[in-house]
DNA sequence: ACCCAGGGTCGTC
DNA sequence: GACGACCCTGGG
């Protein structure tokens, strides 16, 4: 049964940032300028008008509390925004440029192998390979007159073949998908125990033992999945385009040390780097 | 037609 | 640590 929510007073929301700052691939736009998306077994559409957030769509359990979680509603924007801006003008600018940025709390699972995807590949084509891996292999959901698909579980993978990954389109991941799906279901590695481990940089190792997880991929899955480390600061050839012209003038870009680029965020934005990447990426991609 | 880039990673040297 | 290969698709 379809269920309803409404944000009222929602400064630091912003469906369009929210749903393309690059942290997720399945929320589309629909004619109106509102976003429809499939996350866990739910379906949402959500709207802004006026200051207010709508939020409507098939549920797994209580919209409300679902909505708080996955949109990160407990955390305080405008004060981080406020925080942030005051490290330097740049920051300032993007933050004002994408000042309705909020980072979504993300199935692990999915943001794991949605990044995997993500290597060396570009939106619109992660986005089609994702959408026909759930249709494929996930569970129908119906609203309307419409049928979504969730993203498959562990377990409606443990079958699939390399060779029909291929046949998905995954391209060369898809030996990478195949072996973490393994690894999973085989308890090689345990997912709900990297809910435990407190250090950040322990749980990117941990990460990075799965076969096409590096380093860039290892950073977005702990930003952007509901790991929620905060400190994290991937760099993509954006973030790299973006920390290079403002921070590193007259160096060329593929000159710019990587470990140098993160040394620099930490140091700057603390422990919301991952925050602040994701106000400079979205500024970088869109202006 | 051709080349290039895309939210990189891996194997090899 | 550097370097090329890699599926595939859209855009110049």
């Amino acid at each position: 049964m379809e269920q309803e929510y409404v944000i009222e007073n929602a400064n630091s929301f912003e469906p369009k940032q929210v749903f393309e700052c690059g942290q997720c691939f399945r929320w589309n736009e629909e004619t109106d300028g509102s976003y429809t998306g499939v996350f866990g077994k739910n379906v949402l559409n959500v709207k802004k008008e006026a200051n207010n957030i709508y939020i409507k769509g098939i549920c797994d359990g209580d919209i409300k509390e679902i909505c708080t979680e996955y949109f990160d509603l407990n955390r305080d924007y405008e004060e981080i925004k406020e925080k942030l801006s005051k490290v330097d003008e740049n920051v300032a600018t993007s933050i004002a440029y994408g000042s309705g940025i909020r980072l979504l709390n993300q199935d692990l699972w999915e943001t794991l192998i949605s990044f995997i995807i993500s290597a060396n590949n570009n939106i619109p084509r992660i986005k089609k390979i994702i959408e026909r891996l759930s249709k494929e292999y996930g569970s129908p959901i119906e609203w309307g007159e419409n049928i979504y698909y969730t993203f498959p579980s562990v377990g409606q993978l443990r079958n699939v073949t390399v060779e029909e990954f291929r046949e998905a389109g995954l391209g060369f991941r898809d030996k990478y998908v195949a072996d973490a799906v393994r690894k999973v279901v085989s308890k090689e590695a345990n997912l709900e125990d990297m809910y435990k481990i407190e250090s950040t940089e322990i749980l990117r190792q941990k990460l990075m033992e799965f076969n096409g997880v590096g380093e860039k991929v290892a950073d977005c899955v702990l930003l952007f999945s509901n790991l929620k480390r905060l400190d994290s600061f991937p760099v993509d050839v954006w973030v790299r385009r973006v920390m290079g012209e403002l921070y590193f003038p007259g160096i060329e870009e593929k000159n710019i040390d990587k470990k140098e680029i993160q040394n620099l965020a930490k140091e700057k934005y603390k422990n919301l780097a991952g925050i602040a990447q994701q106000y400079l990426f979205y500024w970088k991609r869109e202006a």
